[in-house]
RNA sequence: GCAGGGGUGGUCGAGUGGUUAAUGGCACCGGGCUGUAAACCCGGCAGGCUAACGCCUUACGCAGGUUCGAAUCCUGCCCCCUGCACCA
């Protein structure tokens, strides 16, 4: 990696981001480093509360990477300190306030993940209560004195929520300043974060120059979008991928994206060239490519990401068998119950499958329940359950159980 | 404290006395089609009971009231927001 040029370097570094503030100076970054030997610390501050990480968050992680595959050296801060603000948002409530045992497991949950795409030889954890805790209430006066309320208030949410006359906490207006000193106690020489991210990460370059420190370069990402193509991804609106699913609900999850969100996957979440990508692309667009087969290849490289090929591999086979030949998966729920007669009903509100009689007649008669395969849309049909045999109820495309008297 | 604005189903957001269990979008679920859990189309979507016709609960911040009838009107209360005032 190292053979590569400054220039083979930065176009490698720029590849799915936004922008780079500013991209001369990164450049000048990494020449001092070739030159000097010494790897560059490049910042990227997170949450003490959500350890959950989806693959909206490894559109930076990737991209931590990649400095990482260059020599460089990663510093994954865990934002215990700012924490107790939270990133504003304007309907942000005030945080849980963790205790230091939570915030050290959730630190560990956050290694766990981090290092399927990090190296951990080349990563410092580090959190910001270290320098924030000695800084006191005076110091941290001091510190507020660097910055004005106009600077602040330049930040594009504050603006607009002052317009709409939107409350705005005195707090909330300390955050961007808090992760700002980051970078001055961490001498960061670049700054990862995503678009939301853009004032504060401004906001340490001008804190760096006040400290007299050599601004830090920021490197700024897209929000992925959710598996809803619209919203960013995130947990609370649920259309969401998280790294630790199982393979096949992660391949499930991405076929599911439609065939134009696929593009944007493929550029943040893989490590395939722009020009690669546009060559898929086109395929597709002139038919010489199945989509879907396209999006296959995504989800694989998706789940080898976060565990292996092999894993990657019996997922599409078992998605395959399920859909396309749409066959019983071979490892389904066995539930033993009461060998009798049953009413098709009251065994799928047994099972779980419908939470009350009206649930499960709604799906009767939406096509929706099968036994042994075959449709049924008798709501009241009788189900004769034996010691001797199993049947398979399912109900839509992926919920089976298999089912024994007893 | 004063003035104004607001609190509706998972979410956004209509609705200001009468088929209103409450328009619509999104999400979600089921089906069709397919190339797939894409796209598109159809259906469901407060909860429950019934083989079915249908019935029963609960619901528009909370509690009362007016009315044959209220999410819609009145009273009180709670909460949120904005501005002003206060900050001796």
């Amino acid at each position: 990696m190292n053979a590569m040029t400054i220039d083979e370097q930065l176009d490698y570094l720029r590849k799915g981001t936004t922008e780079i503030i500013r991209k001369e100076e990164l450049r000048a970054k990494l020449e001092k480093s070739a030159k000097s030997g010494k790897p560059l610390r490049v910042k990227l501050g997170v949450d003490p509360t959500a350890p959950d990480i989806h693959l909206g968050h490894t559109v930076v992680i990737r991209k931590l990477r990649a400095f990482q595959e260059l020599g460089h050296t990663v510093i994954f801060l865990i934002g215990d300190f700012t924490g107790l603000i939270g990133d504003p948002s304007g309907n942000s409530a005030t945080r849980p306030q963790l205790t230091r045992e939570e915030i050290n497991a959730n630190a560990e949950t956050y290694k766990q993940q981090i290092f399927k795409l990090l190296d951990p030889e080349k990563t410092e954890i580090r959190f910001n209560s270290e320098w924030m805790d000695k800084l006191g209430s005076d110091g941290f006066i001091r510190l507020a004195a660097h910055v004005t309320v106009k600077q602040i208030l330049e930040r594009d949410d504050f603006t607009k929520r002052l317009n709409e006359e939107k409350p705005i906490a005195l707090h909330e207006l300390l955050y961007p300043l808090t992760q700002a000193y980051d970078s001055v106690a961490l001498n960061a020489d670049v700054e990862l974060g995503g678009t939301d991210q853009k004032f504060n990460l401004l906001m340490g370059r001008n804190l760096q120059r006040e400290y007299k420190q050599d601004a830090q370069v920021c490197v700024i990402m897209p929000l992925l979008e959710g598996t809803d193509g619209v919203q960013k991804m995130s947990k609370s609106l649920g259309n969401y991928i998280g790294i630790n699913e199982p393979p096949a609900e992660i391949f499930g999850k991405v076929m599911s994206i439609s065939d134009d969100l696929m593009w944007r996957y493929y550029e943040l979440l893989t490590d395939l060239t722009t020009e690669q990508i546009a060559a898929l692309k086109n395929q597709a667009e002139k038919g010489e490519r199945n989509p879907r087969d396209i999006k296959v290849e995504l989800a694989k490289s998706i789940i080898a990401d976060f565990y292996s090929s092999n894993d990657a591999d019996s997922a599409e086979e078992a998605f395959t068998r399920r859909f396309r030949l749409k066959e019983v998966p071979n490892e389904i729920e066995e539930r033993q119950v009461t060998a009798t007669n049953w009413g098709l009903r009251a065994l799928l509100v047994e099972l779980g499958l419908a939470t009350s009689k009206t649930d499960a007649k709604k799906l009767i008669e939406g096509g929706g329940v099968y036994i042994d395969g075959t449709r049924e849309t008798i709501v009241n049909q009788s189900v004769p359950i034996r010691p001797d045999m199993t049947t398979v109820i399912q109900v839509g495309p992926r919920r089976f159980v298999r089912i024994r008297g007893q």
